[in-house]
DNA sequence: TTTTTTATTAATCATTTGTTTAATTCATCT
DNA sequence: AGATGAATTAAACAAATGATTAATAAAAAA
């Protein structure tokens, strides 16, 4: 969870845990400090004690909660045992388990990739994709000819935007089809398919 | 642009023009009544002598918007003329254009989605991709079995989501990449590909 | 226990922010 | 020109908001 190793006390991770929660939802200006003062019932004046300033707090959240989205998709992409394509499959359900556990994680995510892309920078190096066990397989497959040859870039993108769409566009779908949310996941989780021709 | 036949003054288009521009890029909560004031050149309170509230303003630009957004991906779905084939491709481009032109409009979108999906049915009704000639031709080619069957919301978001993604995450990988903004659109400009397998 | 440091609280401050008011300018009509 | 209504402005208001202070309670150290 933490990116250092920084020790937490216990009023600490209230207020995290709920200025998260609010960060998440609705983002940096919407979210009132005296909210998270109250979401985590603490005194509002502990906010600023342990934190310094709001600002300073929803940087640390960013922080640790992109490293954590890119630490779980980096896991899967990194294990020597799978092929490649057991590794698109298995990012796919790693996707879902995470957006289904956290809803608002996707557009926050993709946000602060907006806003802020230079420390997201910082997260990614070292841990990038790009230099994991997935592009080398992908590689070695071009070599070989199996594969079709496609920018990287592409090759990235393309495999991310498949999984995270239907989450984002989720709200939308869910009314369309008058499904309820758990009918909705179930539907995704029952035949989400990656369409990347490769 | 407006989505009944409302007639705007002057410095109602000025408003609108400036809060657009600020909305798009930083969202409700982050943008100042007087920052649009600023930007569009007019006194602060006329911005609630036109427009009541801040809020009333949000919610008629952002109507505004996505009725473009649709409007625009509707126009080529249901052209008589191409085929699917060519719908996919047009499509694509259009988009394209469109995320060159207002780069912010995607996360917008997708926020708004996200947080009042109720009222952009409204416009969804009766302008919606599911109606269109695609879905006509889709189905046909079904049917002939050139086509495989899949859901129709997996359809429709697989189309969306390989053409959106790639400009969401533009920030970050033109920093990866070392390249300018200009050189991506290029380069997307240039190989951009639907990989849909139907 | 006494002292010192840390944690917590209620109250307050200084800005910011959305909105309103009252006065003034501008345009239109008679 | 004079009257009427719309447009524009500067100033002010009230509420919200991020941050601080000074006092108190709790914990740790002596």
């Amino acid at each position: 969870m933490n990116i250092g190793s920084v020790k937490y006390s216990d009023t600490e991770i209230k207020i995290k845990d709920a200025a998260k929660f609010l960060f998440l939802k609705k983002g940096f200006s919407a979210t009132k400090t005296r909210e998270i003062a109250k979401e985590s019932n603490i005194n509002l004046a502990l906010l600023n004690y342990y934190f310094t300033s709001k600002r300073k707090l929803f940087e640390i959240i960013m922080l640790e909660t992109v490293y954590d989205f890119i630490s779980k998709m980096v896991e899967v992409y990194n294990d020597e045992k799978t092929t490649l394509e057991e590794k698109l499959k298995l990012t796919s359900s790693k996707y879902i388990d995470m957006m289904i556990a956290e809803p608002h994680l996707p557009t926050f995510v993709v946000n602060e990739l907006k806003n802020n892309p230079s420390s997201l920078l910082k997260i990614l190096k070292g841990k990038m994709i790009m230099e994991s066990k997935l592009i080398d397989q992908y590689n070695d497959g071009v070599k070989k000819g199996i594969y079709k040859k496609i920018e990287q870039i592409h090759f990235v993108t393309n495999i991310l935007s498949v999984i995270v769409f239907p989450f984002i566009s989720s709200p939308i779908i869910i009314k369309m089809k008058k499904l309820s949310g758990k009918e909705f996941n179930e539907m995704i989780l029952k035949d989400s398919k990656i369409s990347i021709d490769l």
